[in-house]
DNA sequence: AGGTTATCTGAACGCGCGTTCATTTCAATC
DNA sequence: GATTGAAATGAACGCGCGTTCAGATAACCT
């Protein structure tokens, strides 16, 4: 009765459309509170068939994770590192701040779903996580060897400065009061001066 | 063929017991990823049994996050404000790190379940929020107004501010490098800086 | 034009969910 | 020792869950 495929279009896109809308619909009301149905719904397309593109559930929040964290960490080598700590300190938190408004709703999945993760896929997310810090807390690091900044802890600099900096995503609206790059001027300001430079 | 109460103990004890499993598991596992049931299991009860208590598992929730933000700024009224500004600004980071180091679950719920709550229950809790952001933001205002400190924008090194000293219930341990007194002192030093004082 | 294959449907599976309630149990009171 | 009433049981309610799969469908290939 009803048709197998949507007409003029190739189901090449049913795959990134789950995606997109898992995302979306994770962010909004979490993980455990979206249902398959309801995925598919706003796919157009019945629960059954979302299994040509995931395992499971659980497979689907993981590729999300997965991807974003990867993104992250390849965007950030594809970043102009500045000269010096301070440049690189700076690069990195317009960086941030700009990558992570771009996408708020991957941001909130990475950050709020990581205990409804199997221990397992749990292990390759956390390990992404480490990474990212390793690089703020190499540069720290080396902005501190350097006599650039004032730390009396490396590692806890780089949490808060994190922190700090993912906690734009929270409260940031596009038709706010400030533009992103006001937001990363005042930001970049203030960590500046946090780290003593 | 069971027991309707627990030998030689009250039932007195079963609401707050009640409050406890539920904080726990709410924190580990999330809102909507925890049954009643499981609750019910853990207080040592049978699922109804909790209804004498809770109008139903969203009042649950509601009154858990609730409780969190009125002990907040409850606390933070009782606490010595200091002289001036910076006096302040410091006795609100200390407050505000050893505060949440102390009930690390009631904080991850009132950060992470806040769209898991009806949208009236959601504004009485949002509205307790702003009422503790204010707190750091006319700290801020002042010392802004008295020259101690350099701000370009008082609202958003508020936000920034609360956002670093809530970071560190996401990776502090008890068994882990530095104390708690530690981790104020050094994250005082960097508040300090931050906000040009 | 006809066959192949990727894709989707629709029904089904067992299960656990939040919540209600008549009934049972038992500490406290008289 | 009988009465009372708060507190807990255990069964039941309708419902939606994640997942599977045989069968239907339509785009593609020759």
């Amino acid at each position: 009765m009803f048709m197998a495929r949507t007409c003029g279009s190739h189901s090449q896109t049913t795959g990134p459309r789950l995606r997109d809308v898992a995302q979306r619909l994770f962010a909004r009301h979490g993980y455990a509170a979206v249902s398959m149905r309801q995925i598919a719904a706003e796919v157009g397309v019945q629960a059954g068939a979302l299994y040509n593109y995931i395992p499971d559930k659980q497979g689907l929040l993981f590729d999300l994770m997965r991807t974003h964290l990867e993104d992250l960490l390849a965007a950030w080598q594809a970043e102009p590192h500045g000269a010096g700590p301070l440049e690189a300190l700076e690069a990195f938190t317009r960086f941030h701040i700009r990558f992570h408004l771009e996408r708020p709703d991957a941001v909130f999945i990475a950050y709020m779903e990581l205990r409804n993760l199997e221990p397992e896929n749990f292990a390759v997310i956390e390990g992404l996580r480490k990474r990212y810090e390793t690089v703020l807390e190499d540069i720290l690091s080396a902005g501190k060897q350097a006599g650039v900044f004032t730390l009396p802890d490396t590692k806890l600099a780089a949490l808060a400065v994190i922190a700090m900096l993912t906690g734009v995503t929270t409260w940031y609206r596009d038709d706010g009061r400030l533009s992103r790059d006001r937001v990363a001027r005042i930001y970049w300001n203030m960590v500046r001066k946090a780290v003593g430079a």
